[in-house]
RNA sequence: GGUGAGAUACUCAAGCGGCCAACGAGGGCAGACUGUAAAUCUGCUGGUUUUCACCUUCGGAGGUUCGAAUCCUCCUCUCACCA
């Protein structure tokens, strides 16, 4: 049993660190029904949850099943310095009522993969309001530069010059010290978060907490770009409260390559279920993009509904196969007499005219699926449908 | 605290008095080709009720000049060496 479990939770993940603890917490569970405590940090400042943040939280899913209490916590205190692990940009203060509002979107988001009834939700600035500047300090007597420089983000800025400020050296120990309050026993996080993750386990034994928690690093997944992790500020990802349209058209746009560790990451399947896909189209038994439908299917199932991953696919057919236009479009009423440049900005397809009469001059404007040359024309009174490029649509009523 | 170097569009990075809305690369968008994939080729990548025109941009504020991203002054920030 204990075996099977670990096995389960293995599966799709980059590092377990003191595999050990975890086999001893799996068994005791099974032994004596208690429960243990998984962390998993969440910045508050982007609460728009992707793929990428599924990844982890399916797997404290899964843990759930196993005996585990999942440790949801919101950085509202950290987030005000900011994760280092990017470049440094301008933090916000925010506010208590704009954290609250963001915690309860992740709550809404976190609960369709998380079980309610084994999850509880921090906010670090309990505990960190509390500590005062002579806790603080205490705690970053527990640590020094040199290690602090071990990090491969703090090296390289170091060695190139980069600005680091000190107030990033203390996120880590910040982080860390959420493991030493909450007590946790394991904690998740991406393996960017590595370092992060074992100061956790760093800090439990600087306070002598009495355990030093277990560390399970996930990969990342990459973004649509397929180079990228998938990150909001980078534009290449897959909210889960998307439409499941956007889901599964986003799905299917992702490479062949990328497509298989998509299948390793997310999907349910078997790895020899993956494998025997794989094969399928090596030997060209199957059509990559029927496989490539299939994992589209499953995920955009799993945030909606199967029949709402059908419709979305067949609305993606309608649209790209068949080059028809879809279904459901944006209207706009707009006066007539219209320049048409003037239009496409009107009804959000362009950002400028200057940029609508560049597209123009491509061809890449249609209006009733014909493709309009001319940068000039004037739209009558009546209705159009405007198009740029190959999705973006949009119904004007010029009256 | 002292000395020197630097800050250019989404990012990197040229330009160092007019030929600059600003070379080039990446990214992005579009077209061709496709499986709305990838790869490849091509074009575009400040704005404007309309474009062989005008307006706003080169860290910020002033100044010199017919004319400044380019020269001068002050300020802000970054880096290097020294303390």
């Amino acid at each position: 049993m204990v075996q099977k479990a670990y096995n389960e939770i293995r599966r799709g993940i980059s590092e377990i660190i003191d595999e050990e603890r975890v086999l001893k917490l799996l068994d005791n569970y099974y032994k004596t029904g208690e429960n243990f405590y998984i962390k998993a940090g969440f910045d508050p400042t982007a609460p728009d949850l992707h793929l990428g943040h599924t990844v982890l939280i399916q797997k404290m899913a899964l843990m759930q099943k196993y005996g585990a209490i999942v440790q949801f916590v919101i950085g509202d205190f950290t987030g005000m310095i900011g994760d280092p692990t990017g470049k440094n940009e301008t933090r916000k203060k925010l506010d208590k009522e704009t954290v609250l509002k963001n915690a309860k979107t992740y709550e809404e988001q976190v609960f369709k993969i998380l079980d309610p009834s084994k999850t509880k939700i921090y906010f670090n600035s309990s505990w960190f309001n509390e500590m005062g500047s002579i806790g603080l300090l205490e705690l970053t007597t527990t640590f020094n530069v040199a290690r602090m420089l071990e990090r491969e983000d703090f090296e390289k800025r170091f060695k190139s010059n980069t600005p680091i400020s000190i107030s990033e050296f203390l996120y880590p120990l910040l982080q860390g010290y959420d493991s030493v309050a909450l007590k946790s026993d394991i904690e998740l996080g991406g393996t960017d978060q590595k370092f992060n993750l074992l100061m956790g386990r760093h800090l439990q034994r600087a306070y002598g907490v009495g355990k030093e928690q277990a560390v399970i690093t996930m990969p990342l997944l990459e973004g649509l770009d397929g180079v990228n992790k998938m990150s909001k500020s980078l534009g290449n990802y897959i909210g889960i409260t998307e439409s499941a349209n956007n889901m599964f058209a986003k799905m299917l746009s992702i490479s062949d390559e990328l497509m298989w560790k998509y299948y390793e990451v997310l999907s349910e399947k078997t790895l020899e279920e993956i494998e025997a896909l794989k094969k399928g189209v090596e030997d060209g038994s199957l059509h990559p993009k029927r496989v490539k439908e299939e994992l589209a299917l499953e995920i955009t199932s799993r945030y909606h509904s199967k029949d709402e991953a059908n419709r979305a696919k067949d609305e993606f057919d309608k649209i790209h196969s068949k080059r028809e236009i879809p279904t459901e479009i944006e209207e706009f009423s707009l006066k007539a007499p219209i320049w048409i440049a003037k239009a496409l900005v009107e009804t959000k397809l362009e950002n400028s005219t200057s940029q609508a009469r560049r597209d123009i001059k491509q061809g890449a404007v249609k209006i009733d699926s014909k493709k309009c040359s001319d940068e000039q024309l004037q739209l009558e009174v009546g209705e159009y449908i405007l198009q740029v490029g190959k999705r973006k649509f949009a119904k004007a009523k010029v009256v």
